[in-house]
DNA sequence: ACAAAACGTAACCCTCTACGTTACATTGTG
DNA sequence: CACAATGTAACGTAGAGGGTTACGTTTTGT
């Protein structure tokens, strides 16, 4: 697993052109397919609202994908955000690695 | 990606019976260790709280996991959830495959 | 060019979740 | 038995997600 250098892509930029562009669909009708409110879809679509697991399975009903697809791409964007936001995590000190792994190569007594 | 059957196992289980009973770390000291409440991290054990992305960066360092794999854990309870919990996105009527991919095998004209 | 449809957004309201603190009863254990 | 660890409930705060209404801007079709 790489450490993410930028931010991953928004699952509402990979909605947007991956799927309604090409295929000519817009906000309104796709908000009609997915039986939520345009204002929802926009906000998702213009990264400023989230795939929920009850979105990621209208999505994947939709588009024939997985929801585990949305939601992997929304957990990934989740994800850089707690690392840039905050910093207390990093406070958090790493249990010694002889503690986790008691006798991994060496043999006790 | 298979369709899950039964209830996911809940990441509280994992991070109880894999890491907390075998390495004999009280829920006490491990929430100190996290630098959050013993409350917090009790629901969480209990299943009755969840992984969010901050609290996946915290168990990444204290474990020398990556952040995913407590993610991944609670998106899959999480999905399961919304699939038993919800009918709606079971309305949503999937766009013809042959919209979704024009030319695939057959010519068109 | 003009009217209609599609969009982006802001303001509000409601509901739910995450976290912390305080408090109390229960369980485990030296 | 006395103390530490737990599970829980009750509160309060903060923030996210979703809906509705409303308004101004952009696109699009005729």
């Amino acid at each position: 697993m790489r450490k993410m250098i930028r931010q991953p892509t928004h699952p509402g930029k990979i909605l947007k052109e991956d799927y309604l562009v090409p295929l000519s669909i817009t906000i309104k009708d796709m908000a009609e397919i997915l039986g939520i409110s345009r204002k929802t879809l926009s906000k998702i679509i213009n990264e400023r609202g989230s795939i929920t697991p009850d979105m990621a399975l209208r999505l994947s009903r939709a588009f024939d994908t997985s929801p585990s697809f949305w939601l992997n791409l929304q957990k990934n964007f989740h994800l850089w955000i707690a690392e840039q936001t905050s910093n207390e995590w990093q406070k958090v000190k790493p249990i010694p690695k002889h503690i986790l792994h008691p006798n991994s190569t060496l043999i006790s007594e």
